[in-house]
DNA sequence: TGACAATATATCAGATATGACATATATTTA
DNA sequence: TAAATATATGTCATATCTGATATATTGTCA
């Protein structure tokens, strides 16, 4: 399975649902990238509601821009563990990243 | 840090504040520990629930019994990942992880 | 008690994620 | 527009996680 494909294919506005049948992705899978994007998406979103640029927000995560980059665009690369942790540093609550999940 | 050893305090009843203070944790350390042990506990409730040995679920998820165990009890090396999906392959959907975050 | 099933813990070679870097492509601003 | 700034993408050596295996510990029941 190419996930770097399948990436691509969602954030090119292809709904779940279309991606996974096309590429035949389980319901495990599916699910567990789409939560990923969900928390990613939500990271850029309080990144530019305070107005910090990926640089600036790499040095607070103690990371570097790209993989910032690579958080917010969903690339399969990155672990939900690195999601997770970076929401956190970002003072995100653990009732909000659920509230993110649950979106 | 030992994450191992800070693990087995957290195991031990030591609440997630005083391990804290004891071993330095930042807040996000702290608080995403404690989420994976959240997940964790959540998995071994499901996993009893349908009366299914570590055995038997490893081989639904494709794993060894000792990672199931790992899981189970917040070993510091297993990721947020293997844990996700293995809610995921439960058939725990998304609002019941975000319910279980939120607890 | 002892045998047996279930779970926990330790270790490791191979697999995957990581920050760093280079560089491409937007996007903004002068 | 061009220059400057921000973001995206590709690659890689190193770090971390993985299933597997071995073995220890715990619980259960005759």
């Amino acid at each position: 399975m190419d996930k770097a494909k399948e990436k691509r294919l969602v954030k090119n506005g292809w709904k779940i649902g279309s991606a996974k049948e096309f590429l035949g992705l389980s319901d495990v899978e599916s699910s567990y990238i789409e939560l990923k994007i969900k928390l990613g998406t939500n990271l850029r979103k309080l990144r530019t509601e305070k107005n910090l640029t990926q640089v600036e927000l790499a040095k607070i995560l103690k990371s570097s821009q790209s993989r910032v980059a690579k958080i917010e665009t969903g690339d399969p690369s990155v672990s939900l563990d690195l999601i997770v942790r970076s929401l956190l540093a970002l003072g995100t609550s653990q009732k909000e990243i659920a509230r993110a999940i649950s979106s």
